[in-house]
DNA sequence: CGTTAGCACTCGGCGTGGTGGAGTGCTAAC
DNA sequence: GTTAGCACTCCACCACGCCGAGTGCTAACG
């Protein structure tokens, strides 16, 4: 791959990817190669359809890239986008509405990236995170009924209502809670459930080790839950027009356990990753490309942030507005969560 | 409006809904007037689209209803759908799994709605319902910031973190947080910050009427919010394939704030509600019916859930499945908040 | 040997025109 | 009031032809 060979590429993603129209030699020369005759122009085009970077729609169009052409504009070919600070502030402030909770961050996050990316933001919550107690009350409610309230790692609260002794009054409640929150202070779900029972607790307490175990694990299942914003923008992407594609897409946001698994997978690695069309192992996903990164609160990895376009997104600026919008979303954590 | 002319609007209504295309005279008499010649039907077809009821796409085509054709569908010759025990076993059961909290079985009711439906549901908690205090925790993260818990009614959780004096021990935390809830419990974001300041609190806990009024305000917002989900569906109803249509649809539905809205405004009346077409005053939905109706918790109203889907939707079947469906939520809410 | 002009060829997009059929409205007769 | 008959309308569909963008190939040039 000659240095020309890559202008030629970058030429034509770039080109592509503005007109949603396969760009032919006379296009190339005219408005990127001015030395260079279109005769030249579709050697080297042709030469890059036998290596597999571009592909023709038929045999009298002009060029599309293929994806191991976008894959190759990914890895050496990215041009380097710079944010517009207008922009930057914008999104600063878009999050400081946003300083109550976890999952008001998320939302806001995921507008935001949507109207950047002008696609679909995906977010998730950290997945398979192990949640532990951090704090453990109950409160009663009526006579025999109390309510549960956790609050695990992450600040994330759970609450559950349960049966418990008719003569317990509130002291005594407040006492037990204290003696669980000593026993349990920390633990995962694991933990809890293997860990001795409480010894001398009130009838209907007993199994107060289940329920706390289930309320972690809750808290750990709705974390990894993804949640998106923008198929608004999917619509208008000319390749969506086609309601079965669209539709196949729509399915995977929609049933949110799918692409959790997916971004599941990809968390682990940290920095910016870019999946393109038929990488995606889920099979709806083969005409998409999906641009995902991480998003730390201080110094802890946390969850998975992204989009989802089509093969031809704007992979630059994309991925230099996810960028952004990660690190503000890891920082509006970080003030959350201290 | 004799009674053969509703015979006939309702024929149309019905093929309509079916096959989506345009009904003549001779399908009529062949399938629902087999003692009436085509001649006859065309009679009536013609009188039904001069009262208003009925419309042709063009002067050589079939028949479809027009807004005003649904209008009287609905109120007058609507079919009472029974709705399959299979199905409904099915949804009891869906509901099972969802004994947690309040927006886990909101979720449920959305993902079963839009199933059965086939089309988009949208269920909304209480709208400018006031939330009030149930109880309030507060947990030492560590020395100098607390997290703020509170549960309000509907058992929704708020957490915030606060910044406390520096030499205050937990027990010494839970000894105001008692303090605190004893002043505050019932209260709604305006007594609370009505309310005289609890007295002889640490620096830094002076302003916690403040925080706390502001979560409950914070919880009354969220629960304004409309969730929805099938939107898969919708874009296989041959009237969203326009791009352009099924945008403005979503726009709608991802601008959570629009629909709440007008789910407020139907709120408070009782029963099954439909608004077709036209009748709706947001432009977007011009295109779009909605079928609502609300759910209760116990005896009390609390929130809206409905279907959105083109004006051509089949208003028997899909509302017999909104009332299953609504009453469910109702109940398993019901259990869940006791 | 890379580059270029020239040229024949290919093929999709688009507008044209013709046809079939579904459906109508009207009229006259029952 | 109902119906058969009939002329008429108009869309959906298809075939055709043309235009033009774009190609690949060849031969010539520096």
């Amino acid at each position: 791959m000659d240095q020309r060979k890559e202008r030629i590429l970058r030429a034509v993603v770039s080109d592509y990817t503005e007109t949603v129209v396969p760009v032919g030699s006379h296009a190339l020369a005219a408005r990127y190669f001015l030395e260079l005759s279109s005769a030249t122009i579709r050697n080297e085009l042709s030469e890059l359809v036998d290596d597999g970077f571009l592909a023709q729609p038929h045999a009298s169009a002009g060029r599309i890239p293929t994806d191991q052409g976008y894959r190759y504009f990914v890895d050496f070919l990215l041009p380097q986008e710079v944010v517009d600070p207008q922009l930057r502030r914008h999104v600063r402030q878009g999050f400081e509405a946003a300083d109550h909770d976890v999952e008001a961050v998320l939302e806001v996050a995921a507008a935001m990236l949507s109207r950047l990316s002008e696609n679909v933001a995906v977010v998730t919550g950290p997945a398979n995170a192990t949640s532990r107690l951090r704090h453990l009350d109950l409160v009663l409610i009526r006579p025999g009924q109390a309510l549960m309230v956790e609050v695990a790692t992450g600040n994330a609260a759970f609450q559950r209502l349960i049966e418990i002794d008719l003569l317990v009054d509130q002291d005594e409640l407040s006492g037990w809670a204290k003696r669980l929150n000593e026993m349990y202070r920390g633990m995962s779900a694991e933990e809890v459930e293997a860990a001795p029972m409480v010894a001398g607790l009130a009838p209907g307490l007993q199994a107060l080790g289940q329920d706390i175990a289930r309320g972690l694990r809750q808290l750990a299942t709705r974390s990894a839950l993804v949640i998106h914003d923008g198929v608004r923008n999917l619509v208008r992407q000319p390749e969506f027009e086609d309601p079965v594609r669209l539709r196949a897409v729509l399915e995977v946001l929609e049933a949110q356990r799918i692409l959790g698994d997916v971004l599941a997978q990809l968390a682990p690695q940290a920095g910016m990753q870019v999946l393109i069309g038929h990488e995606n192992t889920v099979a709806e996903l083969r005409e998409c490309s999906l641009v995902l990164t991480s998003y730390q609160a201080g110094d802890q990895l946390w969850g998975t942030i992204g989009v989802v376009g089509p093969t031809r997104i704007r992979y630059g600026q994309v991925a230099a507005r996810l960028q952004l919008v990660s690190r503000a979303t890891g920082d509006a954590l970080t003030r959350l969560l201290a």
